[in-house]
RNA sequence: GCCGAAGUAGCUCAGAGGUAGAGCAGCGCAUUCGUAAUGCGCGGGUCGCGGGUUCAAUUCCCGCCUUCGGCUCCA
C-alpha cells in the first residue's frame, strides 16, 4: 500500500493505487486459509509453471509466487531470459503436468530440514540440485517466526516452501495461460537482486479463461492513449519532452469544458479564483520544506544569469553550486526552527549568507503561491474562510519509466485550491469538499469510487499540531465522509503529519482503480509561513489550510474520462456536437442554413456535404463518436425538419429544427450523461 | 532509474544485406446516392537518431532517444 512518509505539504498527487497484491510481507495463516477457489487454482497454477520451468530450465530458482487479481505470477533467477517465444513451450509442459494430474501433497518438517532441503537445491527444485542452492527459499525460511510450523507442498517431483492452500490434483488447472514476462526486485527492494517474473492466468472453466481475454481486448479498445491518438485529443511530442501533454483542439474542448463545470461550482461555493505564475523563488520552496527534500522528484532549479556568469566567473563546480541552492542562512534556519518548534532544518544546511546562491524553481505544487495571496493582506476572522482557486500548471521530475499517457505526467494542471479557515470552520469546509467532489463525480456518472479516510498512527509521534486538534479534525473528516453515502475505510497512519485526509479511488468501468480527488486538512504550512489573522479577541491567531482537487489533475482525469466513456463523451463534452450529412448536393443550402442555426445556438456543429454516399458519411460520423447526426435530404429540406441519429441510440427520427435544437441545449446546459 | 520488448507513410501493419509495400486516411476526377465503407486515378517514407562492419545497411553490430509491459518511485 501506498506509504504516507513525512511531507511537509500538501497535494499528494494522484497516483493509481499500488495493487495490494504487490505487497510481498508474508500472509499469516489465517489469512491464507481465507483464500478464495480461484485464488487457489491460481496459486497452484504457479507451482506447475514453476514445476514446468524446471522441466526445461533445472537451474532455476524460485522466490515467490502468489495468486493475483487476474491471474499469478512466480519470481524467479536463472541463465535463460524468457521471452514471449518461450510461452508456447513452458504452457505445452504445464498442460502435460495438469494431464498427469500430480497430487498436492502438504508436508510439514523442521526448520533444520527446510534449510538442509534449501542448501541442496531440493526445495524450489524437482531435485538435489549440489552447488546450486535455493537461497531465496533459505531467506524466506529465515523470515519464518521460530515456533511456527514450516510448510511445504509437493506436487510430482517439486517441492516448494509454502503455505498453500492448493487443489487437491494439478487436473484442476487445465485452463491456463501465460500472458507476460517482466522484471522485478526481490521483495520489491531494489538494492536485491532482480528477478524475471513470468505472468499467467487461469479459470476453473475453458469458456472463463476465453471470456477474460475477450475482456481484455475490450479494454484495449478504450485505452485513453489509444483513443486520445484517434480521436485527436491531445499529443505528447518527443521534441517537447516526455511526459508534456499537448492538448490539442479536440482534447482542449473537453478540459475546457471540465473547467467551466468546475469553476460553476466552484463560484457557487464561495471561492474566488485567483492565478499565479509557473515558477517561483527557491526560498519559498525552502519555508515549505519542499526544497530540497524532494530535489529528485523536481526539475533542477533555475539560476540568474547574473548569478550563473558570477559562479562560473568563481570557478564554482556543479557540485559546489549544488549545496549553495540547497543551503540556507542560519537566520532563516533559526526562523523556521522556532516556527514549527522543532529542528526541522539542521545545521549541516546552514552557510554564510553571502555564498548562498537563490533561484527559481518550475513549481512543483501550488501552496506556496496561495498562501503567499493569503498573506498578501491583513485577514480578519470575518473574513474567512478564504477560499483560493486555481488550475495550477505543476511540474515534477517523474521518473521516465512511470510516465504514462495522460495519467503519469510530468507537467499537469491541478484544479486547485487551498482554503484558509479557522480551526472551527474546518468540519464545515471539509464537508463542503467532499460535496464539491461528489457533484463532479455525480455529473459525469462516476458512481463507482470508494472512500479511504487517512487517520494518524495513534502509537506514532511524527506528528505536528496537538492532539486535540487532530481528534477534531479527524472526527471532521470522518463525519464528513459519512455523508457522502458511499463506502469508505479508515486507515490509521495513512495521514500525513501535518494532518488527516480523505481520498477518492475511482475504478473505471473496467474495474482498475484510480486515486484522484483528495481534500487534507493541512496545520503545517500556516506555522511554517506564520500566517494569521485576528481574531474577535483583537488578537492573532493561526489558520488552518485545507488542500483539495476534486479531480486531481486535469491530466489524470481526462485520461480516466475517456476510458470511462470509451470515446463516448456525453454531449457537453464531446468535441464535435452535432454533425449535418447531406445526401446529395440539392440540400446543400438548406444544409449551410440549418448548419448556421445551430452555430448561432452554440452549439459544436460541422458539415459534411462530401460527395460521398450517406451510409459512408454516417459511418465515418460513428467511428468519429459524434453523438448527432443530422441526416439532410430532400424530405428534410421540404419540411424544414431534421432526420436526427445518435451515436449510442440510433435512428431517433425526423423532427422539427427548433425541436432538435431546445432538446440538444438543454441536453448541454443540464449536462446530462 | 532498473529488467525486457518494440520503433517502417497521418493511422494499422507486411517486408528483406542490393536504397521499400498493403489497407485505411489525404488529394483529383467521375457518381447525386436515404442511416456503418461508390468507383477510378494520384501524391506521400533519410525504414526513430548517431556511429561501426560491408562493394552495398532500413536490414547485421554498438551507443542513444522514444514508446510499451513490469519493477522501483509517486510531495
Amino acid at each position: 500500500m501506498l506509504e504516507m512518509r513525512a511531507e511537509p505539504c500538501s497535494l499528494r498527487i494522484l497516483r493509481q493505487n499500488a495493487p495490494p497484491f504487490m505487497s510481498t510481507e508474508r500472509k499469516t495463516l489465517e489469512q491464507r486459509a481465507q483464500m478464495s477457489d480461484i485464488e487457489r487454482l491460481r496459486h497452484s497454477c504457479a507451482h506447475i509453471m514453476a514445476t514446468a520451468i524446471l522441466r526445461i530450465w533445472p537451474d532455476a530458482q524460485f522466490a515467490y509466487g502468489p495468486p493475483i487479481e487476474n491471474g499469478f505470477y512466480y519470481d524467479f533467477q536463472m541463465k535463460h531470459r524468457i521471452t514471449p517465444d518461450d510461452f508456447e513451450k513452458i504452457e505445452a509442459e504445464m498442460k502435460k503436468i495438469s494431464k498427469e494430474n500430480q497430487k498436492f501433497e502438504w508436508i510439514g518438517i523442521s526448520r533444520e530440514e527446510a534449510k538442509t532441503m534449501a542448501e541442496s537445491g531440493r526445495l524450489g527444485g524437482l531435485t538435489e540440485r549440489p552447488g546450486n542452492p535455493s537461497v531465496f527459499k533459505l531467506d524466506l525460511i529465515d523470515k519464518i517466526p521460530d515456533g511456527e510450523q514450516i510448510s511445504c507442498f509437493k506436487n510430482g517431483d517439486f517441492i516448494d516452501l509454502c503455505a498453500g492452500p492448493h487443489v487437491g490434483y494439478s487436473g484442476k488447472c487445465k485452463n491456463v495461460k501465460l500472458t507476460s514476462v517482466s522484471s522485478s526486485f526481490y521483495m520489491g527492494d531494489e538494492t536485491k537482486p532482480q528477478l524475471q517474473r513470468l505472468y499467467g492466468t487461469a479459470f476453473e472453466s475453458k469458456e472463463e479463461l476465453e471470456a477474460y481475454f475477450v475482456r481484455l481486448e475490450e479494454a484495449k479498445k478504450r485505452d485513453h492513449r489509444k483513443l486520445g491518438k484517434e480521436m485527436r485529443l491531445f499529443h505528447i511530442d518527443e521534441d517537447v519532452g516526455q511526459g508534456l501533454i499537448l492538448w490539442t483542439p479536440n482534447g482542449a474542448v473537453l478540459r475546457q469544458e471540465l473547467q467551466n463545470f468546475i469553476s460553476e461550482e466552484l463560484r457557487k461555493q464561495g471561492y474566488s479564483q485567483v492565478f499565479t505564475p509557473h515558477i517561483g523563488k527557491l526560498a519559498l520552496y525552502k519555508t515549505s520544506g519542499h526544497f530540497p527534500y524532494y530535489k529528485d522528484a523536481q526539475f533542477p532549479a533555475i539560476v540568474e544569469p547574473d548569478a550563473l556568469e558570477q559562479i562560473a566567473h568563481e570557478g564554482c563546480g556543479c557540485a559546489e553550486m549544488t549545496s549553495r541552492l540547497d543551503a540556507v542562512s542560519s537566520q532563516f534556519a533559526n526562523q523556521i526552527n522556532e516556527r514549527t518548534g522543532r529542528e526541522v532544518i539542521g545545521q549541516d544546511r546552514i552557510m554564510d549568507a553571502e555564498k548562498l546562491l537563490d533561484g527559481f524553481l518550475l513549481k512543483p505544487m501550488n501552496c506556496p503561491h496561495h498562501i503567499k495571496i493569503f498573506a498578501s493582506q491583513p485577514r480578519s476572522y470575518r473574513d474567512l474562510p478564504v477560499r483560493l482557486a486555481e488550475f495550477g500548471t505543476v511540474y515534477r521530475w517523474e521518473q521516465s519509466g512511470e510516465l504514462n499517457g495522460l495519467t503519469r505526467v510530468r507537467g499537469f494542471t491541478q484544479d486547485d485550491a487551498h482554503l484558509f479557515c479557522t480551526e472551527d470552520q474546518v468540519a464545515a469546509e471539509v464537508l463542503g469538499c467532499l460535496s464539491l467532489v461528489k457533484i463532479v463525480l455525480n455529473t459525469l456518472g462516476m458512481s463507482d469510487y470508494r472512500v479511504r479516510v487517512g487517520l494518524r498512527d495513534p502509537d506514532s509521534g511524527k506528528y505536528a499540531g496537538n492532539p486535540e486538534q487532530w481528534d477534531r479534525a479527524e472526527t471532521a473528516c470522518r463525519e464528513a465522509a459519512k455523508t457522502l453515502g458511499v463506502p469508505f475505510t479508515e486507515e490509521p497512519g495513512e495521514a500525513a503529519f501535518y494532518g488527516p485526509k480523505i481520498d477518492f479511488v475511482i475504478k473505471d468501468v473496467i474495474g482498475r482503480e484510480w486515486q484522484l480527488g483528495t481534500v487534507q486538512v493541512d496545520y503545517q504550512l500556516p506555522i511554517r509561513f506564520d500566517l494569521s489573522y485576528t481574531g474577535a479577541d483583537n488578537k492573532p491567531h493561526r489558520p488552518v489550510m485545507i488542500h483539495r482537487a476534486p479531480f486531481g489533475s486535469m491530466e489524470r482525469f481526462t485520461g480516466v474520462l475517456i476510458e470511462h466513456f470509451a470515446g463516448h463523451f456525453p454531449t457537453w463534452l464531446a468535441p464535435e456536437q452535432v454533425r449535418i450529412l447531406t445526401i446529395s448536393e440539392k440540400v446543400d443550402a438548406f444544409a449551410d442554413d440549418t448548419f448556421a442555426q445551430l452555430k448561432a445556438a452554440g452549439l459544436r456543429v460541422t458539415l459534411n456535404n462530401d460527395a460521398d454516399k450517406i451510409g459512408a458519411k454516417i459511418r465515418n460520423a460513428q467511428l468519429d463518436k459524434v453523438p448527432y447526426m443530422l441526416v439532410l435530404g430532400e424530405k428534410e429540406a421540404a419540411a424544414g425538419g431534421v432526420a436526427v441519429r445518435h451515436a449510442k441510440r440510433g435512428d431517433l427520427g425526423v423532427k422539427p429544427i427548433a425541436d432538435f435544437l431546445s432538446e440538444v441545449t438543454s441536453e448541454v446546459r443540464e449536462r446530462r450523461l
